[in-house]
DNA sequence: GTCTATAACGGGATAGAC
DNA sequence: GTCTATCCCGTTATAGAC
């Protein structure tokens, strides 16, 4: 009745069931997010996640199987929920320098929001199955080939000047997720304010809008 | 008559004695350096490291008091060896835009010279402790800080137009850093190839070279 | 779904002979 | 400086009661 394997994990195949269990398992990433992100993921223990939660570890299994599933479960919210909500801004009406800058934006917003998940998921990728690493891989090639894709259409239509545009993508793209490892909170400048700026330096900088 | 003391660590006050020991502790680090990029520093073991040597692991502290000085070690090759072989050229003749773009080119054949000690360095931060943690950090901010010294130098004479200039050191140091995670030596493109369109991508774009 | 208790394992580091 | 042998501790994960 209150719905049996929801140990497992990968799939994500049901409907709508399972809501209280699935609000725990949020729970859960996102404390052990914090504590990945503060000590790095082999510094915290299944004890310390489950201290955070108020319960004891083993209770920890009912929801992951392993401590790995957890991490992956992080690494997935960094790569494939960006695919979902920031992709999208490429499809917007608008020329590709446009939709361009609205995308630099809408990921250093989400590289904000969701700041302790992106520490976890760049540095610990290591810790990972070889095939959930590959998973995660294809999300990250995915959303970069995305980003070619509207250089590439800048290029053609003359708004953007870039020559070797994997290079500049990747130039961007490294610049951009630095941002997570040094931004603050609590800092000068809000993300927001970081936002307007690192589009103005890709957009009309790096990548050459003729006016 | 061999030298004492050759387990400590840090301070390398001494002058030119203790040769053979010195070359060994280099092989080491280079060893553990290889494994721990592989691997993850947590994922390598003391014996893993030593079986690389041909040694037993307990022979390891004869040189490392810890495992965690040997990863300390590795982390001053890509801090301390780039002020000091790299920040020289920012002191060469030239215009300050020139003198970046050799300090560009510089730091990426860096990173291609010493790919694996940058990759341990950038991923495993959190594992020093907080005494070494300081060190490496005060040389980072020494190096970040000649950049952005640079770039203004640069603004003044107008060669380059840079609103916020922190912040554009940062996007810059981002994007070469990145460089060391996805290089590959056999891949398409020579690392001094690299360094020729990112220095054009850097100086010409981001930076906007008056013409 | 959470608990107590514990199994099973591997890690870093040390002692002391040579 | 390297060896053999071992200590000591923490880890993930499981078993089975409630």
């Amino acid at each position: 009745m209150t719905e049996p394997g929801s140990t497992l994990s990968g799939g994500e195949t049901g409907g709508r069931r399972r809501l209280v269990s699935l609000r725990r398992r949020e729970e859960i990433i996102s404390a052990a997010a914090v504590k990945f992100a503060e000590k790095g993921y082999h510094n915290v223990g299944m004890r310390e996640i489950a201290d955070a939660m108020a319960i004891r570890s083993a209770s920890l299994y009912n929801h992951f199987s392993s401590k790995e599933e957890i991490l992956y479960a992080i690494c997935l919210r960094v790569t494939e929920e960006p695919v979902r909500q920031q992709l999208p801004l490429l499809d917007a009406p608008g020329t590709p320098a446009g939709r361009l800058a609205q995308l630099v934006r809408g990921h250093l917003l989400h590289l904000a929001h969701r700041q302790v998940e992106h520490l976890v998921g760049l540095h610990e990728m290591a810790e990972l199955t070889p095939e959930h690493r590959d998973v995660i891989n294809a999300h990250r090639r995915h959303y970069q080939r995305r980003v070619e894709d509207v250089i590439n259409a800048g290029v053609r239509t003359g708004e953007l000047a870039v020559q070797d545009v994997p290079l500049a993508a990747l130039f961007l793209l490294d610049a951009l997720n630095g941002f997570s490892r040094w931004f603050r909170p609590d800092g000068p400048l809000s993300a927001a304010a970081v936002a307007d700026r690192y589009v103005h330096l890709a957009i009309d900088g790096l990548l050459r809008r003729q006016p």
